[in-house]
DNA sequence: TCAACTACTCTGTGTTACTAGCTACTAGTA
DNA sequence: TACTAGTAGCTAGTAACACAGAGTAGTTGA
């Protein structure tokens, strides 16, 4: 897959990570698990970590510091009502997208 | 939609074009207004030109100067193997993004 | 003490779409 | 003639974003 994803994943891998977030509160590490659980095998670590410093710093995400029995503190995640809407025009867009291609994967038959 | 959907372009939108070129061959300008019938609206003129010169140079479009009626003579693009072979792997990266977020909505809800 | 793991941070790089122009050719109109 | 609009292609500069790769900091167990 390789180079093909990297370039999909601009723009669609923060509402990914968001939609994580909207199912529960979460810390970057932990995020990183998951999208490696869910396939996202090859995404690097530093790259989920300045994608949440973004969303943090254009408040779509409220931070907790809580203390981890291992390791550093960890700064979990939480959306936000500006995170939720942000959260559903991505969906739109996101919608919109995927109809498109889908009816020219099926002209291209 | 605006900002989200440039970014969701990004990677996507090469695919784009090289589906409408599976299905027949076809110049900028062309390729422009189909994208804008499609929904496509604020793609700019420029955008599809660059990306017709990386698609080119990266070897995986034909092209052939043809003369027209009106204004100045036509470059037509069409795929040749590689560019098929490409296609078939943005399909499948596409695939697999899609059916993730398929899922992830799924659980958002 | 040192390796291994957890958790977060930072710098530089490459790719990509956008903005905002420009050139060039033709046909129709004032 | 001079202009406008439509067709067709091209370019330079910019911003956003994912990545590679390295580093910092804390805990646990050999």
């Amino acid at each position: 897959m390789g180079k093909q994803i990297t370039e999909m994943l601009k723009g669609t891998l923060e509402g990914i990570v968001l939609a994580i977030l909207s199912v529960q509160p979460a810390y970057g590490y932990e995020i990183t698990q998951r999208l490696r659980e869910q396939g996202f095998t090859d995404i690097a670590e530093g790259t989920v970590y300045a994608l949440l410093v973004r969303i943090e710093r254009n408040g779509l995400v409220e931070v907790e510091k809580v203390p981890s029995e291992k390791g550093p503190p960890r700064k979990v995640y939480s959306l936000n009502v500006p995170g939720r809407e942000y959260l559903e025009e991505f969906w739109t867009t996101w919608g919109f997208l995927a109809e498109r291609l889908g009816q020219l994967k099926e002209e291209g038959k």
